[in-house]
DNA sequence: CGCCGCGAAATCGTATATCATCCGAGATAC
DNA sequence: GTATCTCGGATGATATACGATTTCGCGGCG
């Protein structure tokens, strides 16, 4: 499912390009929050170009469910239900776990180590937490363990997956302090699995639902404490 | 990631959304074969319109990885690497398999009846076999243990699982004599886990692993079966 | 005071025209 | 004879212009 960028020969990019890529920064980064109306004409000029581009660049974030898209009405950037975030999650943990566990035979011992070491510095910094950068680390952990998956199409949901994510929720151990400390363990445990599985004492489904397990239980983490802090201030 | 449609309120469709319906068809019923070169100016001379909304129903395709694109050059049907069909195959035996798991909880008695009675009309197919027909029943019969599945993420990717088979393979089963008996065999064992799940004597990992292996158990009989094709008639 | 219909503004949908790019055929020089 | 250069056709990329649809405010009417 992996998308061509129809990037030419010279340098040059495509103007579609050009206002897709402006659009999907803005989106991911959250300068254009869901609901946020996206009209083609202010949006080509703010790019300097005409519409044309921007409807293609729109109907590409379309496909990518980024926006959402009404006939002679516009378009906006797609909302949200509440359930997206759990739906994303959980999404995330099927087909994560299942790349790890596909990428797990063909680890190196220097991958493994660097993903080691990456565990270490998040493990460092609990102390003086940064949700931002811890998030940051935990997704260089866990891409050393998926980017070697041998199916593009599963690879390909992961890296979506943490896409969506950023949109949702730049971090989920901002709201839920305990977890990120529970995370590194649960970053040895699948190591040590990984580990187990290339010496042939544990099988690809362990790793799988391992690294699923790893997930959900950040995903219920998050859910339980949402819930925690909706009956307890009667938000809403 | 579902795709908002763009209807208009009076029953007309707009010309970009008539030009991706055409070209999707002649994709999937193999009249545009990969590799088929898509011209812009001759498909809206066959629809009947201008060049734009063909471009939009590419870009959408190509989001959807049906057709590949090339900037100043074209389009084409995406090319199938010999992989393909495995990866698409593991997939979707990923991605059903969980969604098969999510859905048991919520299946009606009468909804396990009808799986059952088309898995009893596949089992009559096997006679006189015709393979088109088995692949529809067999799709009757997984859709209705993969659609209440409550997440509209995984529902999505197992529709397009199924919808990129069709292209890639009108049906394995012409390809394999001896599957279809076997599958039949494991629709019941299926239908069994998830009657247990709902009694509480099997767990949601149980059926989506029986509901995987069932899939990859069709993807290795087919490679078995080209293997061994491929080393008795040296072909390529 | 509220509801309904009308009209204007906003916005999208499509066609046409023009420019840029790529690829191959043919000529030309060596 | 071959290699390279150049030119022209084919095709895509983008801009502009016009038409269609929707939405929303405004005024009249019940």
């Amino acid at each position: 499912m992996s998308v061509t960028t129809g990037a030419p020969a010279g340098g040059t990019v495509s103007k579609s390009q050009r206002a897709y890529a402006y659009l999907r920064e803005r989106i991911e980064d959250g300068r254009f929050v869901p609901g946020y109306r996206l009209v083609l004409a202010q949006l080509a000029g703010e790019l300097d170009m005409s519409v044309v581009p921007v409807r293609e660049a729109i109907r590409r974030l379309e496909a990518e469910g980024l926006v959402t898209f009404e006939r002679n009405v516009g378009a906006q950037v797609a909302l949200l239900k509440e359930t997206e975030y759990q739906h994303t999650m959980e999404t995330l943990a099927l087909v994560e776990g299942f790349a790890t566990a596909l990428s797990a035979p063909h680890l190196s011992a220097a991958q493994l180590d660097a993903a080691r070491a990456v565990n270490e510095r998040m493990h460092g910094c609990l102390a003086d937490f940064d949700p931002h950068r811890f998030t940051e680390l935990n997704l260089e952990f866990h891409a050393v363990l998926f980017e070697p998956c041998p199916n593009p199409h599963v690879l390909d949901l992961v890296r979506r997956g943490w896409r969506r994510m950023t949109v949702l929720r730049d971090s989920s151990f901002s709201f839920v302090p305990g977890r990120a400390r529970e995370s590194v363990a649960e970053h040895d445990r699948i190591l040590d699995l990984v580990a187990a599985l290339q010496a042939g004492t544990a099988t690809a489904t362990d790793v799988e639902l391992a690294a699923r397990r790893h997930r959900t239980a950040t995903l219920d983490a998050v859910l339980a404490f949402q819930e925690q802090h909706r009956s307890h201030t009667q938000e809403k």
